[in-house]
DNA sequence: CGGCATCCCCATGGATACTG
DNA sequence: CAGTATCCATGGGGATGCCG
């Protein structure tokens, strides 16, 4: 679309800042996986714990208090015992977690492309200069 | 499309990982700002020190280093004096660029509402609990 | 002009243990 | 079950200075 329409000092810094923004949120280590797997419905914290591999029950306590605090996560708690909490990922997480589709979908098909030129380049590292 | 049609295990872990990749790309500080720069034609390292604002020389060389190795900036030495080098994003980058696109309109989006709901729990920081 | 080298800070996040 | 609390390692990134 704007291919080649825009100049250099055209970074307008506005979008620049809402997207830093939206970084902050899905760069997260784990922001996306957890609003992924709370964008089909309503996940209990011990399931996150077991469908995202890797994360310590630290992590996904911090990073839900985020999303939470943010509008992207619902947090319900159902007063029984043993204590039973569900997340709920929000239209507005649903929306980013679509807005990511064409991200992800950009990793996949150059993933490869990346990782040659990554070696081809620290292959060169004696060779150049 | 995947409208609630997704189990919670299905978080596939390659689109995962790749994802994670495209991330380390797009959400170092710097990287996209850089790539944004770069997708409108060559441009000077000093033009680029002008244009994104707050860049340390140190942090815009680091940058372009790995978005080099990364085969998504190209990088052209003229041997004059002084000196003149001129980078330019590849194909590659700016695809990237544009499948940034849905993230950043989703930023701009949904702005204002996570800053009034970061403000509502923070505020409710005392009540809740 | 276009860097690299050095020092330093602090936010992110891992490991582990305890609790209502 | 669903967290808190504490300690600690790593590294991203800012400030500054020197160089071909």
């Amino acid at each position: 679309m704007s291919e080649g329409s825009r100049l250099p000092g055209d970074v307008e810094p506005d979008v620049c800042a809402a997207f830093r923004d939206a970084l902050d949120r899905v760069g997260s280590k784990w922001g996306m996986a957890i609003i992924a797997a709370a964008s089909s419905g309503p996940i209990r914290f011990a399931e996150l714990h077991r469908t995202i591999p890797g994360i310590s029950r630290r992590m996904l306590t911090l990073t839900l208090r985020t999303l939470e605090r943010d509008g992207l996560l619902v947090r319900t708690v159902y007063p029984t015992v043993p204590p039973q909490v569900e997340y709920t990922a929000t239209s507005v997480a649903r929306e980013l977690f679509t807005s990511t589709r064409a991200l992800s979908e950009w990793a996949e098909n150059n993933h490869e492309k990346i990782t040659a030129s990554r070696a081809a380049y620290d292959r060169n590292a004696g060779t150049r200069r």
